[in-house]
DNA sequence: GCCTTTAATTCGACAAATGAATTTAAAACG
DNA sequence: CGTTTTAAATTCATTTGTCGAATTAAAGGC
């Protein structure tokens, strides 16, 4: 049996591995009620795995003071530093990159600035090895040992070839940027686009965890969305990240960084605010488009009635979208994953109502809706979550 | 192996099965390369699925005029009489029945009026009985020898439990339909929602035939989404059939049947035509719906302008629907699928670069968008495409 | 110390896919 | 017209891999 899409033995290890993602840790025995696969099965499979380095017995056998009889159970885990990858999200003012081992635990990190003149592919790779030199060093760790690097890209991107149809990052169109940069690096390169990098980073580290079907939003320069079904990142045809933010709630509406008009970003996203602030509060201190936006906020916070309607107006249009998203694909839970402290207003209990006033009600539960605030390095953890799921799907 | 998650020989003979459901026929030699499987394999489980009757091998060896050396291809293909399966779309007014083979062959048909009095589930069971008798002899067939009767629904159903939640049929909410019909009826019942059937329907005998990917889209009385995502209808985390009607494409916009405003329904459902003529054309003749809105229609290809406008509008607001979903999912294909000639006016051309104005651009192709004209029997063949696609999955 | 209990492992049986070799059925060739 | 060539299908021995049953391991209870 060696080439049939019916690889029975992978089959099996990929369930366990991922059973065991989820879970944290778990006995063989556990292993086998919920896989299914018999005992004996679990024996083989999990010997081969720690013979791989997979995977390692856990030292402290009963996590709960529970006291049970019999042969105790031995706990079974993912050995993080069996697969270390690094993650680098690319944007237009900095890059960030991450370095993180199998359960998600940071190694280190590395911010920079990134001169937005729209690259060359092989300057990028230039760039990117050097930074990658230097990221290993915070992390204590040889680039050669690493298992991979995820690259999230703004645009268009083809995962699976790793082709660049449009970046506003890149000169060109059309750029075959995983060639180029597997020839400059020395591990192997992954290129996908940004916005599948939040759902990775919930479905590895986040609250997708333990889930296989969620929606995951965000909300920063632009509207943001991944999906996931059954446990896999839905891609969509063309393999460009779902474009939820330039979903139309308002026919003919507000003009769009898009160019068409009416798109949910043109009223949610940071500069969809603040080009309603430069009209009733043309002086908002702070040089960044962050800085002013902190700003807005405040002062909606401390009572300013206009900056309180243009937050309530966005929340108000940011439901509508959402509830849209809801109607269409029902899910159990939505994430509102992000940085920003807009968030937070977004999930206030008004928010929360209103969307349920804009979904078809059925007696079931109406779906989740969680906000993750993340730090700054959410992105390029999602890169390094693509890169782990790249590898081990390789490797298994 | 008796029990467990992986049953190699299944996924063989799915496998099989459904190359040969999508081809039409197909070598054993085309099979062993489109699967993957070696030709042995191919040899073994095929000989086993001719035993079952399940296959059949073709006469007509080489169907296109080609001149082969070596020993000629004996195709196979699916044997229609193996699985016969009835299939029922409950509405307010009628009830649709069909009886179709396993190559989608009408073998015979029914459509009686449904006092729509909402009914308790007890006696739903002896009209469907008595239904499927005589449905059995316009199809000369034996209600016994049928593989089982798949059932439409509108409301919330879910499907693996059979459990109505909600229905207009039916007098009771949180009615296990599947419970009380099984018990009334001779073969085996299944029960699900209607707007998947749409889908299921494109699937086996439709445009969807040989995707594993798309989307369909009805516009009657209400507006239904069907969503295939890898060959499987995608049914959310309720079971409940994907709302994109109630999708707010107006916010605080025209009030629609669910009580709710703004809703794609409230303007491009027949109710909602009908409501918008009701104030410029009072007087439309025509004693049902369908056929003042027959008439509605005439008087707008007649050149009369309101009418016209309305259509018009309710154009525009379907292609921005229309294209949040692609902008949403991404997906390859969408059909357009009814039996209303509405659908002609909307697959005019103008419609459609309404639609691309809408969606985000980039280099590769944009959705194809299909119109697929049924009868009025399409939900019943739909209903009976869900009975194969269940009778299939257990009996493979 | 022996019994009981539960987890893990071992081992033989069986299921099923595969590659290599073989058979089959046709066209092409001389 | 018999032989060769070609391609499809089949056969068969081999190998991979799962499973049930029996066995071993490691603890608590008494």
């Amino acid at each position: 049996m060696k080439s049939s899409l019916i690889e029975q033995r992978k089959q099996g290890r990929v369930l366990i591995f991922s059973k065991l993602r989820k879970s944290g840790q778990l006995a063989r025995i556990d292993i086998a009620k919920e896989t299914g696969l018999s005992p004996a099965t679990v024996t083989t499979i999990t010997a081969e795995m720690m013979a791989d380095g997979l995977i390692e017995e856990v030292d402290r056998p009963t996590p709960n003071g529970e006291v049970r009889r019999g042969r105790p159970r031995v706990e079974l885990k993912l050995r993080p530093s069996s697969c270390v990858v690094a993650g680098i999200k690319l944007s237009e003012g900095v890059i960030s990159s991450m370095i993180v081992d199998l359960e998600g635990n940071t190694l280190g990190s590395l911010v920079r600035p990134f001169d937005a003149a729209s690259f060359e592919a092989e300057e990028l790779a230039v760039t990117l090895n050097a930074l990658l030199q230097d990221l290993a060093e915070t992390a204590e760790q040889k680039v050669e040992d690493l298992a991979g690097v995820g690259i999230g890209v703004p645009g268009i991107v083809n995962k699976e070839e790793g082709f660049v149809h449009w970046s506003p990052l890149l000169k060109k169109r059309n750029v075959s940027l995983l060639t180029t940069l597997t020839d400059h690096l020395p591990i192997p390169v992954f290129v996908d686009n940004d916005t599948n990098l939040v759902a990775l980073a919930e479905l590895w580290f986040g609250y997708g965890r333990t889930l296989d079907d969620f929606i995951v939003v965000t909300i920063e320069h632009g509207v943001g969305m991944g999906i996931v079904i059954d446990g896999q990142v839905y891609r969509g045809a063309q393999g460009r990240g779902a474009e939820f933010g330039h979903t139309k709630i308002i026919p003919d509406g507000a003009l769009c960084r898009c160019g068409q008009r009416g798109c949910l970003e043109a009223y949610i996203a940071d500069y969809a605010l603040l080009r309603e602030a430069s009209i009733v509060l043309p002086d908002l201190p702070g040089a960044s488009v962050e800085q002013r936006l902190d700003k807005l906020y405040e002062i909606a916070t401390d009572g300013n009635h206009d900056a309180q309607s243009i937050f309530a107006r966005a929340g108000k249009l940011f439901s509508l979208g959402l509830a849209n998203l809801i109607n269409i694909f029902d899910p159990k839970l939505i994430i509102l994953s992000g940085e920003q402290m807009r968030l937070d207003y977004l999930s206030s209990p008004e928010f929360k109502e209103e969307v349920q006033r804009n979904i078809i009600h059925v007696d079931a539960p109406v779906p989740e809706i969680v906000v993750h605030r993340w730090g700054d390095l959410m992105w390029a953890k999602g890169a390094a979550a693509f890169a782990l799921n790249e590898c081990m799907n390789a490797s298994l």
